[in-house]
RNA sequence: GUCCCUAUCGUCUAGUUGGCCCAGGACACCGCGCUUUCAAUGCGGCAACACGGGUUCGAAUCCCGUUGGGGACGCCA
């Protein structure tokens, strides 16, 4: 029997949870549940400065949404301080690092090249003097001792790696005011936490030598490691701001599926290595493998996205559909409320195969919850230019209103009997009324929209039509 | 600047130990059918192994180099 599996998702709450995080953590909660292992949530807020309550909630919202529930946690970096110190003061026993007493560089001049420890004077204090200056009271940070020699390690997505110990710099272990920095912070946090598999993005793998040179030193089993691919932007540049939104919350409110964002989510960098792309969670899970991630980084596509988006709208369940309806309607403020639950389900399975997101209710199918709706301008001055419609329309209202039984054959029938009179092509009159009753080039069948628009509404809007029609010219 | 990583259609990717790949799927795009518009759907199309050297009977798959891209080099994480 393999001990359990236990990883972490570690966010610093420095900003809110982005498109990286949130794969980074579902991968992490994949591997987990794939194995029935724990995911643990951590936060690291040890740079006190930036972090605050508001993006720890945020994060915590954004796993919620995308339904990753974590097992432990989450935990805080900020009331372990003590451990950390404990820590550092061992290492320092040990010998494999040292107090430095030169003073903190100024953040304008961080960009400097590595230092060797041989170019801090304090790297060959001897430890009497070291311990007396300590006791004196003079301020020290802690830095690790970077020894000879080349360090690798295997990834689980790259492979071998290996770096020239001397490329790396006496890293700080522990900061002058006595707090953590992330190297020794995570080592510490990984080993009480006995996770098993560190999983994080790629922009920590020449960060990964450090802390395996800290392992090393304290003689501690490691976990294994493995990185992911970063997530760029559509032209290939890092994430940011300027591609749109990066936070997942942000697609909640663009009015994205949590299913649909995770489904697609979790194709970003990982692949099952078959042709399906369409996974539920629980296919996902027993897919889930760390073979299928594959090494380059991937460009966050919207379109994808939104085709993933409609999928899942389309299969959406009634119910589902209903409740996410009434939501986005009631946000938008469109006054829908005399409807019958049917009236809506009959709408909206008229129009579920057509959406691409679930605003688009509120924009473009506005007209079939609130008559104040405009008529599309392309669209109007495409099918209401025709000078015969002026004519047409009146009397084909008139039959409307005649109409004994709105049904969709009656519906129908009427229109087709009058083009025949008239000696006109139907789709003159389809696409007016089209516009007319939807302000839409663009919708479902004429005569499905009527039904579920009603008789009134249906007569009413051609009647609008009519008065339109009449007032403005269309071309 | 130094170090590390990476490179298949516009995008996400398949391509397990080199031959079944003159490279498969999906999104997007284009065409045709259906039709009352569009969507949906069906069918079809466009489109890639970055480049140059090797190794090999044979390379998208292995090696080297070039170029491109990314990352890291902080008393940030």
């Amino acid at each position: 029997m393999t001990k359990e599996v236990r990883v972490r998702f570690a966010p610093s709450p420095t900003g809110y949870l982005h498109v990286g995080g949130a794969r980074t953590a579902l991968f992490n909660w994949l591997f987990a549940r794939h194995f029935g292992g724990k995911f643990i949530l951590r936060i690291e807020d040890t740079d006190f400065s930036r972090s605050s309550e508001e993006m720890v909630e945020g994060i915590l919202q954004g796993l919620r949404w995308l339904g990753m529930t974590w097992d432990e946690g989450p935990f805080f970096q900020s009331q372990r301080l003590d451990r950390y110190r404990e820590f550092a003061a061992e290492l320092v026993a040990k010998g494999v690092a040292y107090r430095c007493f030169c003073k903190a560089k100024e953040n304008s001049e961080a960009s400097g090249y590595p230092t060797k420890s041989a170019e801090h004077g304090c790297a060959s204090l001897s430890s009497d003097e070291s311990g007396r200056r300590a006791a004196a009271g003079d301020c020290f940070a802690v830095r690790f001792r970077i020894p000879p020699d080349k360090t690798s390690f295997r990834d689980h997505v790259f492979g071998d790696i290996e770096v020239d110990n001397t490329i790396l710099e006496d890293f700080v272990l522990l900061r002058s005011d006595g707090s953590p920095t992330y190297h020794l912070s995570v080592v510490v946090d990984d080993l009480d936490m006995k996770i098993t598999h560190v999983i994080r993005g790629a922009d920590h793998i020449s960060n990964t030598p450090k802390q395996i040179l800290l392992y090393q030193a304290i003689g501690e089993q490691m976990p294994e490691f493995a990185h992911l691919p970063l997530i760029l932007g559509p032209d290939k540049q890092r994430l940011s701001k300027r591609h749109g939104a990066t936070s997942v919350m942000a697609y909640a409110g663009l009015g994205y599926l949590p299913d649909a964002f995770f489904n697609f989510l979790s194709l970003l960098g990982w692949s099952p290595g078959e042709d399906r792309e369409i996974l539920s969670r629980q296919e996902l899970i027993e897919l889930f493998s760390l073979k299928g991630v594959g090494k380059a980084n991937a460009v966050f596509g919207l379109e994808k996205l939104d085709w993933f988006n409609s999928q899942y709208l389309r299969n959406a369940s009634p119910d589902a559909l209903h409740q996410m309806a009434v939501e986005e309607l009631k946000s938008s403020q469109i006054p829908f409320t005399n409807f019958s639950a049917e009236t809506l389900d009959g709408i909206l399975d008229l129009l579920k195969n057509r959406l691409r997101k679930i605003g688009d209710l509120s924009s473009t199918w506005r007209a079939f919850f609130s008559d104040e709706f405009e008529y599309e301008k392309s669209a109007a001055d495409k099918f209401l230019a025709d000078p015969k419609l002026r004519d047409l329309i009146p009397e084909l209202l008139d039959r409307y209103r005649k109409i004994a039984e709105f049904t969709l054959e009656s519906a129908e029938t009427v229109l087709r009997k009058f083009v025949e009179e008239k000696g006109v092509k139907a789709g003159i009159l389809i696409n007016a009324l089209r516009v007319g009753l939807t302000g839409q080039g663009v919708a479902p069948g004429l005569f499905e929209v009527m039904l579920a628009l009603g008789r009134e509404r249906t007569i009413a809007r051609i009647d609008q039509l009519n008065t339109k029609l009449r007032i403005t010219n269309y071309e």
